[in-house]
DNA sequence: CCAAAAGTGTTCAAAGTACACCCATGA
DNA sequence: TCATGGGTGTACTTTGAACACTTTTGG
């Protein structure tokens, strides 16, 4: 525990707690900005999809970049980064901190740190009319790395590691669910899983799996699906959050582009 | 993205960039004060243990805390860990970020968020003469939980979550070497489990785990240990980074005080 | 030789994988 | 009735858990 800057001078053994925070100066010491910024994923068209905004102002005026805002005085990060979604899609299902980005030179501006946030909401939530400013829609990750554009500041980085975080928290967690409607098939989950990771899954097998979890699927007898094919038996999110044993992503692999129809 | 607080007044089309930021005023807007903290673990004795300090200044004077300091102007918060961490220990294993925590009454000088790390160090890495004003120590955290001493600040709560971290990643990461010596043996290795998980596990399906598991250990023809019985076989960590498949802790669970010699 | 810890073999149970087939509905 | 997607049965393979046993050292 180096102390590059003591907070406070010397002090005697006499000193109390209430003397020190009297006479302690905030102002002495070398601040950073903060912002709060949201990664919120959604899937839409069974493409995987983030909701971004374009810059109306410098830097990086017109790119686009993840919604955030500057940290309130007073004001917990958990909270802001509630109150930056529910401005954007009115509701969501999963939100988690993702991790503090730091390095010196992210911001031309001055010194910025972004806490970063993942959540996840169901497609229901749609573009949004824009409440503020700027605004946010949702866009097909897979285009987007297509097309080659890149985000403003480092938040090409930031994305990048909540479709990670995402990805991976599926594999032991139930957070697949805050991806669907209130109620949902178990073919609408699945498709969850194969959006993010990628590949498909076995379809017969996947069933079971998820059955077998207690506490992950609620059965709902409701009002039956109208496709094609034997109506769908309707679920909603359980009361689980850990998936005991985890669904891996391993095996059961992509084709690795040698099956192709080349 | 809400905007609380913009940082430029609005600007006609043909701002420029540097136009904006030769008049952008950082000092227009609060900013909390940010240290990083660093939970440093390392088993002794065959017991999971933190270092802390004893704060030798207010606020919390005299209470046992989580090694850190403030964050440097333009040094990358993982930058300012490792040297926390370096003065602390001189070298180190392994070192991530944990989470930022950002309750507003959190610290009761001013706002201070606390970025806090989480470091894992063989035993090697010694009580640590103090080469600070303030002497850092290990202590057993099942001695510190049976004392019902608390840390100063939150760190009560860094340091749990700190634990769950650690615990979680020995499940799916090959981090357990991170607290062996370069070398080491299958039993230390699985000593690292059975501290950090609170329970035996099975040793000769341990050992045939380990070695089943590709880049994880990589054998090293040395020295054999001089103790009673067979001696071990020594390995130097592989280069792996990920178990798979990993190593759960939900099976083989502790005895539920049954069994106990009554 | 004996104790102690390392390391191997083998059996049994549980979970994952694959494939075939049946079921319920719309057209 | 057929096409379509939902759902079930079941055999096979892989992995994990448990237990007995062998090996190699120090006393």
């Amino acid at each position: 525990m180096s102390t590059p800057k003591r907070p406070a001078r010397p002090v005697g053994e006499t000193d109390t707690e209430e003397a020190f925070l009297a006479r302690y100066d905030p102002s002495a010491y070398d601040r950073p900005s903060v912002t709060v910024d949201v990664v919120v994923l959604t899937i839409r068209n069974d493409e995987l999809c983030a909701l971004l905004i374009t810059r109306g102002d410098h830097p990086f005026k017109g790119h686009l970049a993840l919604p955030g805002g500057f940290l309130e005085p007073d004001e917990d990060a958990d909270t802001a980064a509630a109150r930056e979604l529910a401005e954007e899609t009115g509701t969501y299902a999963h939100l988690e901190q993702l991790r503090t980005y730091t390095a010196p030179g992210r911001d031309p501006r001055t010194r910025v740190l972004s806490l970063a946030y993942l959540a996840l909401v169901p497609n229901a939530a749609d573009p949004v009319a824009g409440t503020d400013a700027t605004t946010a829609r949702f866009v097909p990750l897979r285009a987007l790395a297509e097309t080659g554009v890149h985000l403003a500041f480092d938040h090409d980085q930031i994305l990048t590691d909540a479709v990670e975080r995402a990805a991976a928290k599926l594999e032991y967690t139930t957070i697949a669910t805050a991806f669907c409607e209130p109620t949902f098939t178990i073919a609408q989950l699945r498709k969850v899983y194969e959006t993010v990771w990628g590949y498909p899954l076995h379809p017969a097998n996947f069933r079971r799996k998820v059955l077998s979890i207690d506490g992950f699927l609620t059965p709902v007898d409701a009002p039956k699906r109208t496709t094609a094919g034997r109506p769908a038996a309707l679920y909603s999110a359980g009361t689980a959050t850990a998936l005991m044993p985890p669904l891996m992503r391993t095996h059961n692999r992509p084709p690795t582009e040698q099956e192709q129809t080349r």
